[in-house]
DNA sequence: AAAAACCGGTTGTCCTATGCAAGCGGTTTT
DNA sequence: AAAACCGCTTGCATAGGACAACCGGTTTTT
């Protein structure tokens, strides 16, 4: 059922949304990603945008026959499944980067969230790589490259930037910006 | 009504998705760049997965109402209309070759589709700011910049590419290929 | 030991979005 | 004068999404 050949097309474009063009699955994998959120009640309850439970638990069996999400059971807790990116998962980096950069521009992106949207942009692709090798360590146990890093991980930035904005008013909404 | 504050977050990311996270815009986006699809019946009946008239007038309706697109009388005939990329539909173009990238990669993309993909992936981001150059001119009407190129344009190499595999047999697949 | 909270979901219901085929009034081509 | 073409619209059936309530089991708190 699930190999089969049913595709409207052979377009890579095509066959990528008919993967994860959707209104939810790529913000699941960007709660993965950025938020490090591993659980199925973590995706649920810390999802800025609010998604039901059964989206969400169709969405995760769906990326997992894809290849996209790997589970696994928590080790501290019979109940517990513990989600992760596969490499086809986090190779999805890039794509998110770039939805960010055109939503940062062009969409009324809430400042907060504005942020850290410019990190990923200033960073470029050297710094999504460098983003995506931590995700490498953090959900496939890859151990980190030498890595030569000046700083903190980027993970670690991100958090950092996000957080610093916190600290002030809330909610301060902006149009989209001109590069 | 369309200027509410209605968005589920501020993210960027699900701010783009609001707006193109659909199974169709950005296959309607893509057949305007690089199919150069101007009418709405060539890209009605070209439309590789057979979009559907009214879900194709519902989504040139959106994108003109986001700014992606804009409309225009076409002269030669009273009842044509000539739809253009504007220039944040142009900026779309990253997003959709790092889709590409990511399905040719991990999706059973067919080999008269790839051709083009790859070249849009070898070429990368300084081949996608010349095409974004091109889409400027055809799309907007701005004069080429100076152009200091090697030989055609990125639309004529694409074209050709597909061409140049069309004389072939048709229809050969290939699963996802390895970078 | 009992109660409460938490675990990953499922079920049912309602409503919207999509898919499909047919057709519309008008314009242009044959 | 007929046929083809123009950008859509309409009606109808099906698929997908939103919402709330709930499930059996596990773990934590009292």
């Amino acid at each position: 059922m699930r190999t089969n050949n049913d595709h409207r097309s052979g377009c890579p474009i095509n066959l990528t949304l008919e993967v994860v063009g959707d209104r939810w699955s790529l913000l699941v994998i960007r709660d993965m990603m950025f938020g490090n959120r591993r659980h199925f009640r973590e995706l649920l309850a810390k999802s800025e945008e609010g998604i039901a439970s059964n989206i969400l638990a169709d969405r995760l069996k769906r990326l997992f026959e894809q290849g996209i999400v790997s589970r696994a059971d928590d080790p501290s807790h019979k109940q517990k499944a513990i989600y992760s990116l596969t490499e086809k998962g986090i190779e999805l980096l890039p794509v998110l980067a770039q939805m960010s950069n055109w939503g940062l521009k062009h969409l009324p992106v809430s400042e907060e969230l504005a942020i850290r949207a410019r990190l990923l942009r200033e960073g470029g692709p050297k710094l999504w790589a460098e983003f995506m090798h931590e995700l490498r360590a953090t959900h496939l146990g890859v151990p980190l490259p030498p890595r030569r890093r000046p700083g903190q991980s980027v993970a670690e930035r991100l958090e950092a930037a996000y957080a610093a904005i916190m600290t002030q008013q809330p909610s301060n909404r902006a149009g989209g910006e001109q590069a």
